[in-house]
DNA sequence: ATTTGCAGCTATGCAAGTGTAT
DNA sequence: AATACACTTGCATAGCTGCAA
């Protein structure tokens, strides 16, 4: 599974140019920075995560300004958690804590934005 | 400090193969791995280019994550307000209409995110 | 355009549970 | 037993919004 990191970086626009470069990296240090976790690697590369992390970005620059006020809010609040989720592997307690929020709150919002299955 | 990334990059001739980007990201990660500070810093690969960039651009990669979600979502907030007011030519009226809000609300969102001046 | 008072709704913090797994 | 999680719920309160002015 690991070290292919190839298609998802062929699924990339790649300009050839170092900002493009620097989103990638950028990307995988953010992903890859797990808590106090020190290790990193690219084997996560390809998987479900980085097309979230994608979904995010793509979200917010296309589609973002036809929504409304409220429907945008959603849309970026369940991206944000998605990712934040992620980062503290699906732990509740610990990204509650990291987000500034409640467990119990956080756990009635990954209901009411369908992340909790 | 132009570090060991830096000059790394520098020295290499980038030709889109993508087997290559992985090596230099892995490098990359590997350098940033000895510096032994929690911070990872990409400074190193900053271009003019790079400093041109949207807010939500910006704000989704290298902020939004590392927010609170009270930060972020105000931070997302005000960013999508300030566009939208843009698109209206500062109308509130049509503005509010647009993104589904009452005017009265819009010019209370304007006062509390520091848009009204 | 801008503000304000008010009523109703929503979100959140807090506390107190239950259940599961190690 | 004990710890550490996930998950739920009731309640009070703070915040947001629509409506009217």
């Amino acid at each position: 599974m690991p070290n292919e990191g190839y298609s998802y970086l062929q699924s990339r626009k790649w300009n050839g140019n170092l900002r493009e470069l620097k989103n990638v990296i950028e990307k995988i240090l953010i992903l890859n920075k797990k808590n106090d976790s020190s290790e990193i690697s690219l084997d996560f590369i390809n998987t479900d995560q980085d097309k979230i992390y994608n979904g995010f970005e793509e979200l917010v620059q296309k589609e973002m300004l036809s929504l409304s006020l409220k429907k945008a809010r959603e849309y970026f609040e369940r991206e944000y958690i998605k990712i934040q989720m992620i980062r503290f592997n699906n732990n509740v307690s610990q990204t509650a804590d990291f987000i500034g929020m409640e467990r119990s709150a956080l756990h009635r919002k990954l209901k009411n934005l369908n992340l909790n299955k």
